[in-house]
RNA sequence: CGGAGCGUAGCUCAGCCUGGUAGAGCACUUGCUUUGGGAGCAAGACGUCGCAGGUUCGAAUCCUGUCGCUCCGACCA
């Protein structure tokens, strides 16, 4: 390809809206360009970096056994229905409707349309196991697109889906998706590692995330160095020792407190009540039912948690005033000690809110469900709100005073606690989210009424998984772990082009140019991708675009050098070597190669 | 959806407070000079000042509404 036939339009600074350094240089370098906020145009360069770590991931997924399908990115309403997503997954589904008025959900996903393709196709054993897997546009509707392709409106995603016979086959086939999630990245060039995740909405009971660490990641991912452990924040879990329980201590005793609606304001003076002597108490509205929480002071609840603990679809805090309704105090002054809690008071008395979970207004405290944090249990001689503005109590024993429904792992693991499998401290840092593998279960082949018939004439569900790859948002993550103050650095696998030649001079019959016409020609040969910038530029316009770009090699053709007999080859990220004109293509193809 | 900010040339931004002929740098076009790390000089082209309404003799500037974008939060397969 020569520079001036296509297309790239590199910039000088970034435009504002960039945040990050990867967005700024997709924006730089001509990769990409905004049509409306998370929503990208893919120049020629961008596509073809693209493109090229889709055949990385088409390559790792045939060898793994896997065969490529097309499905529709238009999917009817009533499939989602059918398998509840419609209702639970409704915040990020882009909905379109037609001239009858019928209501189409652009693809996010599609477990629903694999699930109702095997249900019409897959009847027996002995098509089994089967991995599905296609690579294609993806909608969805995000509060907050951001940072360019890492979280937009409209992506490209590999999806995967495999269906088994028996439980244990399916861990073979995710075990095979797995491994060749590790090839993939590796082969885009990236340090990617797998972490222990939540399964989220998409159901499921046991899951890996592919993390790129990366400051400017959207996940916190808990590790340990000494044993490998590592997991995702909303999963984590740590060796941390439970509340050391006391003597059995006197009854619970009321204390004014005014003012003090803190745990720190409570921990100073005069109260000195230490926060790992604090039980926090929070109320949360989940699936239109009030539930309370408790959690020790210095613990921080963890949401993620809360919603698979409980089972729960959705999950929201109560508003203060929905708070006053149930336990008639305001935050800060919250407890759940049976004694403090009127089981006649409820929400009808508040007014409904606006917020997307609604709650029941006829619901009282009455069996309400109280859940606690594994820290406290048998934890006594704790302190905690008196349900009374201005009031705490003392001598709180959690089995004695409270009414606890059931006891969860609710905290969030904080950098340095004890590994849970090893003892030694646990490090946080930041990731991007690039795949996520997903042992689905038979949730889908029940709901969508997909069965195959087994070896001994009973009928099944066959048992799913599901594995996805943000193909744009890896190609980001690429370039946000590549790069330095003059742009991109591409790895070989994935450069838009790997070899740039730049000719100094660029008139036809120039001793440079025709040279650079000759290498191309040569190494296009060899299966080298190459670029030939023949704009008539000044070399420091080239040799700043080519950076910018980041093209992993660049071939000089200057006067200088050529009346030495010899052109500069220059990796990307190494030293400037000068090499014979007559042995230049060998060693350009030694680099490629290697 | 809550909080904050911004919409002026292709890009980065000034002008707005205090209303009076729409600006700079980069990019673009032409010419001359220059030619190994984003050249110089000269000439030129490029704007419904996001949109709608209002106030005013007069609005980029003040007011109201609206749309879009960005950041923080909430949310997130």
């Amino acid at each position: 390809m020569k520079w001036t036939q296509t297309l790239i339009p590199t910039l000088r600074e970034a435009p504002s809206d960039a945040e990050i350094v990867s967005h700024k240089l997709l924006l730089r370098a001509g990769l990409i360009r905004k049509l409306a906020g998370g929503v990208y145009t893919f120049l020629p360069l961008g596509l073809r970096a693209l493109r090229k770590v889709e055949n990385i991931i088409r390559e790792e997924m045939d060898r793994a056994g896997a065969v490529e399908v097309l499905m529709p990115a238009l999917q009817p309403k009533e499939i989602w229905e059918q398998s509840g997503r419609a209702e639970t997954a409704k915040d990020v589904l882009c909905k379109v409707k037609d001239r009858a008025n019928r209501e189409w959900f652009l693809s996010p996903t599609a477990e629903e349309v694999i699930t109702t393709l095997a249900a019409g196709e897959i009847n027996s054993y002995r098509q089994l196991p089967k991995n599905f897997y296609q690579i294609s546009t993806k909608f969805r509707d995000e509060i907050r697109p951001r940072f360019g392709l890492m979280r937009a409106k409209e992506f490209i995603m590999k999806d995967a889906y495999s269906f088994d016979t028996t439980d244990e086959n399916a861990m073979v086939s995710y075990h095979k998706m797995y491994d060749a999630y590790k090839r993939i990245f590796a082969r885009c060039g990236l340090q990617a590692f797998p972490v222990e995740a939540d399964t989220g909405v998409i159901g499921g009971n046991y899951s890996h995330e592919f993390m790129v660490p990366a400051e400017t990641g959207e996940n916190d991912v808990v590790y340990c160095e000494a044993c490998g452990y590592a997991a995702n924040i909303e999963k984590a879990t740590s060796g941390i020792p439970k509340t050391a329980a006391r003597e059995i201590g006197a009854a619970v005793e009321k204390f004014a407190t005014p003012g003090v609606v803190t745990i720190e304001a409570l921990s100073k003076e005069p109260y000195k009540v230490p926060a790992n002597r604090q039980i926090k108490t929070l109320v949360f509205i989940a699936d239109s039912k009030p539930i309370i929480i408790l959690i020790r002071g210095d613990d921080q609840l963890n949401e993620t948690k809360l919603i698979a603990k409980t089972g729960a679809v959705a999950a929201r805090p109560a508003t203060p005033e929905e708070i006053f309704a149930l336990l008639g105090a305001k935050p800060g002054s919250l407890g759940a000690v049976t004694s403090t809690l009127n089981f006649e008071r409820g929400l009808s008395a508040t007014k409904n809110t606006d917020t997307y979970i609604e709650f029941d207004a006829n619901i009282t405290l009455e069996g309400i469900r109280i859940y606690a944090d594994e820290r406290l249990r048998g934890a006594n001689d704790m302190t905690t709100g008196a349900n009374e503005d201005g009031f705490h109590l003392r001598n709180v024993s959690i089995e004695r005073d409270i009414k606890v429904t059931a006891w969860f792992d609710l905290r969030t693991v904080s950098a340095g606690e004890p590994c849970a499998k090893c003892v030694k401290p646990l490090k946080i840092r930041r990731a991007i989210e690039v795949g996520h593998v997903f042992k689905l279960g038979t949730k889908y082949s029940e709901a969508l009424n997909a069965t195959f018939l087994d070896v001994d004439g009973s009928r099944k569900p066959p048992v799913m998984g599901c594995y996805g790859i943000g193909v744009t948002r890896t190609l980001q993550a690429v370039i946000e772990q590549g790069n330095d103050k003059d742009g991109v650095i591409w790895p070989l696998s994935v450069a838009p082009y790997q070899v740039c030649i730049t000719p100094l001079a660029v008139t036809p019959e120039s001793e440079a140019m025709k040279l650079a016409e000759k290498f191309y020609a040569e190494l296009t040969a060899q299966g080298v991708d190459v670029i030939l910038d023949d704009r008539d530029e000044r070399p420091g316009v080239k040799f700043k675009d080519a950076d910018l770009v980041g093209f992993p090699i660049r071939i000089a053709l200057g006067e200088k050098s050529l009346l030495k007999g010899e052109v500069e080859i220059k990796p990307r990220s190494g030293a400037l070597q000068f090499v014979k004109i007559d042995e230049a293509v060998a060693a350009v193809l030694k680099l490629v190669q290697a």
